[in-house]
DNA sequence: ATTCGGCTCATACTTTAGGGTGATTTTTAA
DNA sequence: TTAAAAATCACCCTAAAGTATGAGCCGAAT
């Protein structure tokens, strides 16, 4: 039923051309086709199938798909990692990876039982952070780094 | 000329009528043109007539346009506050405004000197604050509330 | 081989943050 | 106007964060 459907336009068409055969033929049967009457019966004729042409042409063409890219604000899942600032402001591998996890609201003893090291060396790492960044806590330390680039 | 250019394919068909319209005169000069065969002639013409038009309307029809949205991530530099997070969560005005300066890193004293009442009123709110996030830091209160865009 | 930076840990101490409870005063809305 | 919500403040106590200092370990560079 779904190909019924689908090529309707073609059964209609083909419907269509069988019906005219017929008239054509009933025209000839009706009037005797004269020299001078042929070529208004062949533009007639070719009129009609060019505009039955458009028609089937029109029905079975896919539409054609456009991709228009539309600006939608995203939170920007991209974060790229400023290096120079890393490396102009002396922050070591292991403090930015606390930095991150300070960012996520751990405290530090999350922070050691993450990294599975001790309590005493989170805060080390703490006071490290924050003297590089010169700032004295550790919510200023997470705005900064993230002004800065440091952290997503 | 850009007229010309559009209209291409319409020169090219009245053309293309033309000279098969000639062809046909020829044809008729050429041979008699019985009855058994005015059938066929008929048929061909119909065809040739068809795959004209739709030839005509492929290259006439405007592609058919479907809009597909494609999101593309911009830095959204503009920040608009979820007040039906904020609501849904019960977090008064004052609440927002030390939730922001909490998020700017600045201490419980800070931010009472800044609004001018005590350490203890802003103790209070912070309280009220991390309920209704339910979180235990401010560090992880800050998180939470930028992601529920309550904060920029 | 030795110096140096990064990572680790400890102890002691101070400051800040957070939890609980209770109370007064505005403000807002029914 | 009156009840509810919001904002204010206090006191006490505990937990967490932060400061200061010293030290051992290890790998990379000189």
């Amino acid at each position: 039923m779904v190909l019924l459907a689908r090529y309707r336009s073609v059964l209609i068409y083909g419907f269509s051309l069988a019906v005219l055969l017929l008239l054509m033929k009933w025209l000839e049967w009706r009037f005797i086709i004269t020299d001078y009457a042929f070529e208004i019966y062949a533009g007639a004729l070719a009129i009609l199938f060019t505009l039955l042409g458009i028609w089937l042409a029109v029905k079975l063409t896919n539409p054609k798909t456009v991709v228009i890219e539309k600006q939608v604000p995203v939170k920007s899942t991209d974060f790229i990692l400023d290096e120079v600032q890393l490396a102009r402001l002396g922050i070591s591998k292991r403090e930015l990876e606390v930095l991150q996890l300070m960012a996520q609201g751990l405290s530090n003893q999350n922070i050691a039982d993450r990294l599975f090291v001790s309590l005493n060396t989170i805060k080390t790492h703490s006071s490290k952070i924050f003297e590089k960044l010169e700032v004295q806590r550790r919510t200023q330390a997470v705005d900064k780094a993230k002004n800065l680039n440091l952290i997503p």
